[in-house]
DNA sequence: CATGAATGAGCATTCATTCAT
DNA sequence: GATGAATGAATGCTCATTCAT
């Protein structure tokens, strides 16, 4: 049984994983210590040997998430030129959360009474990620391409709609027909015109 | 104890309604059969005489918020002038998830696949509500006020912005400087926005 | 399983019994929801039906136990000579001890920590048992036959007294050459003496 | 973090300390391995190094408070005159168990049965606490200021007495308005005069 | 139509202890 | 001497569901 589990630090790291794949197996209210110590072939106690409880093991999968969105948006915020920029960063968000179900759920689909104990400071962290837009945003109302009440704002509103467009892509509620990449582009397309000039 | 409890299919009723109200009080986690017969008045059994399970429990009240929702954008569709329709629409949308924080999430969060035994034919019924956007739409592009590549994929589209706002405020995830009624307002203009022509 | 299981509120009797024997047998450290169920023959779960927590369980063994106590202190104080029925008192105490050292234990030998819960208001049967030692020693006061401070004091000092001699006994630490019937008649006349006029 | 952790066999001493602080901070019951390893600053395991098991380690507790009661005693039992000498032993005994509230809970509230495999011969250095008050008591009924049947049996009836005080004083189960330094000295003084001629 | 009694499976968490290093 | 990693067993408690009546 132990010869082939992980050792040391990568305990961890395939504790991690599991809880990943089991949240979008099964849910996030679905979610056991013991279960995901069967997956990973440990014991529950085991599990507290690298977190302190449940909501700690959520919380690192909530960083490890924000963190690799955070890199992608960066990634995507190379393009100089605004409208570009936004186009390229709401693409993104929408392949990160299209691509990582897993992270998504636990990063902006959980209840805010599962959060309560995530520590506020870590929001922060949620927050550069909008900033990121807001830039975008008020670099093209800075050259004329944009228009907006604020990019504080702006932002926020574009992330509703993007938020809304993955949410319902993976919970499987846009008809089957239309859910392909015609109907992303569509979207986000609609998500980004009302900054237009 | 028992003459005071309605008596029939009022009990159904009973149970349905108390359950609606558990949802919004405690959240649907901490939604359990006994909390309801309790607050019914009736035993743990009783709630078994009419509905087979909790999901079938939970189904039929998905079957009420969707007729609930339906109810409220009919009212809302007999503005005849396109652009005022969608635009009391897309409000009466946001509105009801607001006004029915778990109801919502139950009605719109819960992955099918968590809900394996819900019949997918009945999500149908939430496809009407669809429709009802996508005549408005198809309205406005008839007499000229309207762009869209198809009336349907507009509708998914407006539901993808307006979904994301209302999960997002409901999660509190939202800027508490920001998540007001003039946020609120921004945001489903920036929705209908997109289909101006 | 079931044949030989007791029915109804049977069932609550065997709790509280097997409860009693466990206490005595394993400690109160030792005692789990899951060994009672086990030594009574149900479900763990089964125990909730009759007491709603651990707490309650042992709160009922109390009450039983203060019961009891109560009703041979009645006994013992219908002798209407002061020093007789002092004497009966103490002795009735001290052989209710030695005969329910399960009862005991919970009753007196808890700490204040594990009692949080316990309603204030039940302690005031307790205190009834305080009382009718202390009327037995302001009869004899007035009479002309004891001595004390005050009646209440008087009475706390020998519960003190005879407490200690039931909680070494249980504890057996008292020599086992001397903890015979004869250690105990010197030690509750002990008790009495100092009211000795 | 190893530095400034005791090497040698002073980490035995360092655990023994501090197991004593957790007993009288947390109580019995919350006392866990980890929680001594955490305080002392060693792991769990080196624990083991310097005590077989849990038992081991409270043996040794045991040990030690027997032997730090005994030295008070001894230094009470210092005055010549036997009834100057009882009040000051017993006084003693009082007050080393109330002012070592879980040290005392340890020492003479576990049940042996619990503690099977705590040696049994060691129970006899508690015996020569018994001593000094059978000898005080031998030495006042000498001079003619005691009597009792045999100091040995005094000297547990005493024992007796005094154990009851403090365990209901520790239990906090005597009125709050009595539980004062009167009180202690009334029931001490009660213990004591049935020793008068 | 309704219920009280009952249950097995599950939960997060803590524990004393062991073992390879 | 000392440790980090690991574990099996246990804890109180809640859940959806069933069954005999």
């Amino acid at each position: 049984m132990s010869e082939n589990r992980p050792n040391g630090t990568a305990l961890r790291r395939a504790i991690l994983d599991e809880t990943r794949h089991l949240l979008v197996a099964d849910g996030y209210d679905n979610l056991s210590m013991r279960k995901i110590a069967r997956a990973v072939g440990c014991s529950a106690t085991s599990i507290y040997l690298h977190f302190e409880n449940k909501d700690a093991l959520i919380h690192a999968l909530i960083d490890e998430g924000m963190e690799q969105l955070h890199e992608q948006l960066v990634t995507a915020a190379k393009e100089p030129e605004p409208i570009a920029r936004l186009n390229a960063l709401a693409h993104a968000y929408v392949r990160f959360g299209l691509d990582n179900r897993e992270y998504y759920q636990v990063m902006f689909q959980l209840h805010p009474e599962r959060m309560e104990r995530y520590p506020v400071e870590k929001f922060r962290r949620a927050r550069r990620n909008l900033e990121i837009h807001a830039e975008a945003l008020a670099d093209g109302v800075e050259v004329g391409v944009f228009r907006t009440s604020s990019p504080e704002t702006g932002a926020h509103v574009l992330w509703t709609a993007l938020h809304g467009l993955v949410s319902l892509l993976l919970a499987e509620r846009v008809d089957v027909k239309l859910a392909d990449e015609a109907f992303i582009d569509a979207a986000v397309q609609h998500a980004l015109d009302g900054f237009s000039k």
